[in-house]
DNA sequence: TATAAAGTATATAGATTTAGTAGTCTTTAT
DNA sequence: ATAAAGACTACTAAATCTATATACTTTATA
């Protein structure tokens, strides 16, 4: 599962996503559309800021916004920098790469080539995904469900 | 991740999946083999026999094994049984469904939509997987090792 | 039939991680 | 000068995970 950190650091870029090219938003407001605790936002952003995803500005009329085109952020990225792991298993990760204790011989390890596998599928959908694309998903949904 | 609970139930089954058809096997002989902590291993077993998946034997002679052939033992339902989620997200999980709560509309949530597909591709692998393919993966796997 | 081997069951302790809070400092617009 | 806003560090509370402990039941067999 994911940390609730990384939930809310998608939730935060996709707002920033929709947001882009205008002026920068406010932590407190970003927490107040999205019902996430502002103090617990404040240092999830400051993570994504020094991963180099946003541009902030301090200071009255001060806010962050995104450094990148929201079709540059890709889902894998967002769950890198906020330690969300893609992987199910240690051993099989590619950025948080540890080895499994009690495993015998890795290079052999049936259960370990299933969940390369695994991680794989999952890495394929989570690279190919931006933060364009899930708002953009997020339109044809309200599109659909709003029958004319 | 999965816990280590799930790791250690899928080892275990593996390891007794090779004994199938044989006398069952003691807990602290699996535990021995496979480094995994006896009184925790008592756990999971206990856990897997309660979920169907092993027949048990008590007192002096006693031990576990599978009930069922190892290829209609699938990984998701080891997954399942000792709690390791497939889903990134509660929202998103079969089986442990959960809303998000900071979530206004989950069914036009993109977000949600992603994960929605990363939970089926993850899903396909686990619920195609057997212990029985796990072990015929390791045999692979060695037999390529060892070149003639 | 006593004993040892083995599983059953529940409780609990310790460690780690996660989520959230608090407080102080720095920058900047007005 | 002041207020608004982010930057940074430290800390705490809660939850979860891993492991251990203890007591009980069943069964083979000497």
């Amino acid at each position: 599962m994911l940390s609730k950190k990384t939930r809310y650091a998608i939730k935060a870029l996709v707002v920033m996503g929709k947001n882009f090219g205008n002026e920068p938003m406010q932590i407190s407001r970003i927490a107040a559309e999205e019902h996430i605790p502002k103090k617990f936002l404040e240092q999830i952003l400051l993570d994504l800021r020094n991963a180099g995803l946003l541009y902030s500005k301090k200071g009255a009329g001060g806010g962050y916004s995104l450094i990148k085109d929201p079709k540059e952020i890709v889902l894998a990225q967002v769950l890198r920098i906020t330690g969300g792991p893609i992987a199910l298993l240690p051993c099989v990760s590619l950025n948080f790469y540890q080895r499994c204790e009690e495993c015998m011989n890795e290079e052999t390890c049936g259960i370990r080539d299933v969940f390369m596998e695994v991680r794989n599928a999952s890495l394929k959908i989570l690279t190919e995904t931006s933060i364009a694309d899930v708002i953009e998903r997020e339109n044809t949904l309200s599109d659909s469900k709003t029958v004319i």
